[in-house]
DNA sequence: GTTAGTTAGTGCATTTTTTACACTAATTAC
DNA sequence: GTAATTAGTGTAAAAAATGCACTAACTAAC
């Protein structure tokens, strides 16, 4: 084993950004149009090098803020990846973030090596640059994880929102169908939302009640040992949809 | 944003293995005594610099064997730890690995900066060297969980085992008591374990009944739509335990 | 203002899963 | 053979999950 430790000194490490986002009814990511090699041109995550003086969590929020505009947003470590080859310049593994945010909320303003910033839907996209397929990948998997343990959809939908709108959500992010009465019947029995008193406007068809998510509620539940937890309902028409 | 790269190619990463194993009723992790600064002569888990022309996988591969012998063991990535000042030498972010082995499978063989190689009990530990506390920690929580939703207790168990052991094992991860019928019934009843027709020997007591995991036929269910999942069941008895 | 179109909203019966709980069986040590 | 120790077992009650189809409220078009 090597002595000489300057030789381990030489590797550099980057952050990169999953933001995921929910429009009309899809699941969006946010995308940079790359103006520096490597992969100049090409869309990809919006990452950059940390600086040596800086902490992981601050850089991913640096990086964000100074590619896409994006200020005061959550952002929760995934996972690092570290392939020799992955980058042009030398040795930099990447250590992937992800967030959930309100795409109504933020102003995007795309800067410094970013030509552009933009939504992409999740389903639709082309090939990343870097590694980033995989890396997005694996935010996807960890968002249907996070989705079905903890009450972060409302992350992604407006302050007031339908069960409906919830639903879609859900049903884009595990890929199944739900049962809407039965739906409706597991959110609404976790006393998690509030009834705003408030209908939808502006819709050609029975305008549906607005909730809110009560987060004061939910960590009182937390502390009390209540645990969010939905389950994918692979139902029969499920069942049915995969073999077709 | 800085154009000369340079500035950024000066840092280093190192792997860290947390390696679980179960022995006597308790959950043991593998430490080694370090005999090179930082930190010589304090507690650490098994870790080193990775080279810079090798991936992370295989770095903590060859990392765990270098330091304790232990080859041929599945590692699993868990979190990247990198505040600014955790290293001595320099900017060194370092990205931990998980396992789960058989102690008894195993001969532990301290060699390269490690002066000793031991099994320590997780629940009676002092403070580790760097930020090892931290990396620990977050490796429990993923033990926990993973304990909860994949069939890898068995891992830490000899290939033959009780329902008793099983069920310790559970209640040490987890740290929660378990009723025993409700226990057996559940793992029976998703037909992973195989009676080997054999009993305990050399106990003072009634001997129990021996089984081993069937992982052909984990596969097949898996493949199946199965999913394993185990909850922890805060019965009366815990609660009360809790409030004590 | 009647009709067609659209989505919202609701209940119940059945099945499955979870929970709580206490005694008998098999063995060894003395 | 008696005491000590752990293995092993069943059931009833409660809770949760499932499957499923109609009515309600609103707008747009005529």
């Amino acid at each position: 084993m090597a002595t000489n430790f300057d030789n381990y000194f030489k590797s550099a490490f980057t952050v990169d950004n999953v933001i995921f986002g929910f429009d009309e009814g899809d699941l969006k990511v946010l995308l940079i149009k790359r103006g520096e090699e490597p992969h100049i041109g090409e869309w990809a995550l919006p990452g950059y090098f940390v600086k040596t003086d800086e902490d992981l969590d601050a850089a991913a929020k640096r990086v964000l803020s100074e590619l896409t505009g994006l200020t005061n947003v959550y952002l929760e470590q995934v996972h690092t990846f570290g392939s020799v080859n992955r980058h042009a310049f030398g040795r930099v593994i990447t250590i992937s973030y992800f967030s959930l945010i309100k795409i109504d909320n933020y102003t995007i303003q795309p800067s410094s090596i970013a030509l552009q910033a933009q939504w992409h839907t999740v389903n639709d996209l082309q090939h990343l640059a870097f590694d980033h397929d995989a890396i997005l990948e694996s935010c996807l998997q960890r968002l249907k994880w996070l989705v079905k343990t903890r009450p972060v959809g409302f992350e992604l939908l407006p302050p007031k929102f339908t069960l409906t709108e919830l639903q879609h959500l859900y049903e884009a992010i595990l890929r199944c169908p739900l049962d809407k009465r039965n739906f409706r019947k597991k959110i609404l029995s976790m006393n998690l939302l509030v009834d705003c008193d408030e209908t939808q406007e502006g819709v050609a068809h029975r305008p549906a009640k607005l909730y809110k998510f009560d987060r004061k509620r939910y960590n009182k539940l937390v502390d009390q040992g209540f645990n969010f937890e939905l389950k994918e309902t692979p139902t029969k028409k499920k069942r049915a949809a995969e073999l077709s």
